[in-house]
DNA sequence: GGTTCCGCTGAGAGCGCTCTCGCGTCTATG
DNA sequence: CATAGACGCGAGAGCGCTCTCAGCGGAACC
């Protein structure tokens, strides 16, 4: 089968048009009569022709495509196929692209490559990138050079971002522990050059602050077996424990089969609370309690700001965090009143990271 | 700041050369003087110039990017934020394209847009593309068109291919089930139109015919909730089902879920198995006996099939499934031997789907 | 010294598209 | 009836790059 390639002069040879009205066309642009403009629509239809990307691209300026930018923690690629997050991202992103025939571009970098990788995106004109875990500083720069970038979760002051209520949150999680009388809680965290590990852990250290509790924290690198490791050795380093809060469900799995192991039981000796409400979190035995990341509906809102330009320097939109309460906590903890939420949530943590 | 946009004429006026040196530079391609060579590339890392991936492309005819294609069953898109399998795929495509600088892009469409979605990839001139869950049928259309295209998964004939053992490894799962001494088993499938589906039905039919079971069948979606569905209604309308084969991990930790909700257990009433081996099944409690299927692996393969143009139109990679058994098949499965394999454990299982 | 050959370089013609600009036609206006 | 404006259309100049081809100088050979 040969399959010549068509090109736009083709179409237009064929409908009796310049190459301008059959691009007009193409581009659905005003100015074309309805005559001819059916016409040129039938020989686009009956050749199948699609104009080619990389000549429009350049022709215009624009791009027909997107990007998700996404910096792995000390090189840590695979976290990519590990967590849910990034696939829930990607979903949301899909969602908000259909229909509107732009392409995503996924590009993951370690952190160490992270400087060239974003040079060349902002480079390649695109219709816009979504920063993930890209630190401030680097955000910032990219978007200096590309003016269309939004970031997930908390940035630099002018760059644009869809920013989750991650310290806030966390906060809400412990308290929730507190208040289901554990006053022994343990934190697992995200690795320290994540920007969302970040929020939670700040929220974990108001919660010590305001609630009083000892600030025992380690890091469990936002994997399941680094969730096992951790809760190991905080059984083992305060054999008190009674309340543990991961930073991410698969950690909290993770913990609950540590704490099971080590024969005690959840929640009965030792609650856990989990964080994004990710697909595991209803696995895991008992079902966890955790704290919703709208991710999809976050990334989605990214891409439509970034679709629609309307993404400011200063642009921000702030997403709330839900508690979703299952069996990790006890029977007790669906009977409490969510924690109390001041009507602009957010407002009380400016200037938090 | 004020960033203009550089081009190649930049450089190779700042650097005292033409633009086909500059170009050639850029390109590594031979025939250019160490003295012109470095002076190219000292400018270029000074000004942080990248080429325009628009301009090359068009230029070229050749793209830097590589093509993810996904078709979704009946518009269900939202299953690759739910299924960790796309995010495995990708994964493991990033792996193969580390260092490549080529770049990832990602095409999901519903069934109804999916040719429409595949004239417009195969138009476009790519690295080549990885079909995921694309029909026979479109698959060798496009494979006809652009040349350059690996399916994952069984496809036609004459498209290139990496292929996991779904038919065996399905065979092998209900195999142990039956050789614990289940004799009620049932499968909970995926949905017909998913390919990988159809191979694991089939091996379903195999065991089915070879061991002289009843074919009791559902689809659960490749959902957890379809999975939980699917068990609830084999459970009411065949009290004495002691195995479940289930089509993904998701949908086992369903059907776990279920069977516990009505009063039986896991593994002792009624074993249960997984497919995928995802993060999910060692959350689940019992953590679920599962098929571990090399997603990333064979994402990577076919990613690099293409990048080095190694996939002829018979090019075919397999790749064994293998049993990973925990406790949802009880303590007993762990003793027995792995099913017997014969030495080229495709060949027996040649054409079939 | 003349010829050949070879390695390096630059000029220039596109790649397929968009978009500005100007021309011609057609309708409202004074 | 002349003029202005609006509208539809085509010509043609790029977008930033690649790649062929011709030229040029120097080494090798007769």
């Amino acid at each position: 089968m040969t399959y010549r390639k068509l090109t736009i002069e083709d179409i237009a040879r064929k409908a009796g048009v310049s190459r301008a009205t059959a691009s007009r066309v193409l581009n659905n642009a005003p100015g074309v009569s309805a005559d001819l403009r059916t016409r040129v629509d039938r020989v686009v239809a009956d050749l199948g022709y699609r104009p080619n990307a990389a000549a429009r691209a350049l022709a215009s300026g624009r791009r027909d495509a997107l990007d998700l930018v996404v910096i792995a923690c000390h090189g840590d690629i695979s976290l990519f196929g590990a967590q849910p997050y990034y696939s829930r991202v990607i979903a949301g992103v899909l969602a908000a692209l259909a229909g509107t025939d732009t392409q995503l571009r996924v590009n993951v970098a370690e952190s160490a490559d992270a400087p060239d990788m974003l040079d060349r995106v902002a480079q390649s004109v695109t219709a816009g990138a979504v920063l993930v875990n890209v630190s401030p500083a680097l955000a910032a720069r990219f978007h200096a050079r590309c003016r269309r970038a939004v970031s997930l979760g908390a940035t630099a002051p002018h760059v644009p971002a869809v920013e989750p209520e991650n310290s806030r949150a966390a906060y809400d999680a412990i308290s929730l522990l507190h208040r289901i009388g554990c006053r022994r809680i343990a934190a697992i965290h995200g690795p320290d050059c994540n920007t969302c590990a970040a929020g939670r852990r700040a929220g974990h250290l108001e919660a010590v602050r305001e609630l009083g509790l000892a600030d025992i924290a380690v890091d469990g690198g936002f994997r399941r077996e680094g969730g096992y490791a951790a809760a190991t050795r905080l059984l083992a380093a305060h054999p008190d424990l009674d309340g543990i809060f991961a930073a991410c469900d698969m950690m909290a799995a993770g913990a609950v089969q540590a704490i099971t192991d080590a024969g005690r039981r959840v929640p009965d000796d030792i609650a856990v609370v989990g964080f994004d409400d990710s697909a595991v979190a209803a696995c895991v035995s008992p079902p966890l309690t955790t704290m919703r990341l709208p991710i999809e509906e976050m990334a989605a809102a990214a891409t439509r700001a970034l679709l629609e330009g309307a993404a400011a320097p200063h642009w921000r939109r702030f997403f709330p965090v839900d508690m979703v309460v299952r069996n990790s906590t006890g029977p007790g903890a669906a009977l409490l009143l969510p924690p109390v939420r001041s009507p602009h949530p957010v407002s009380a943590l400016a200037g938090r990271p």
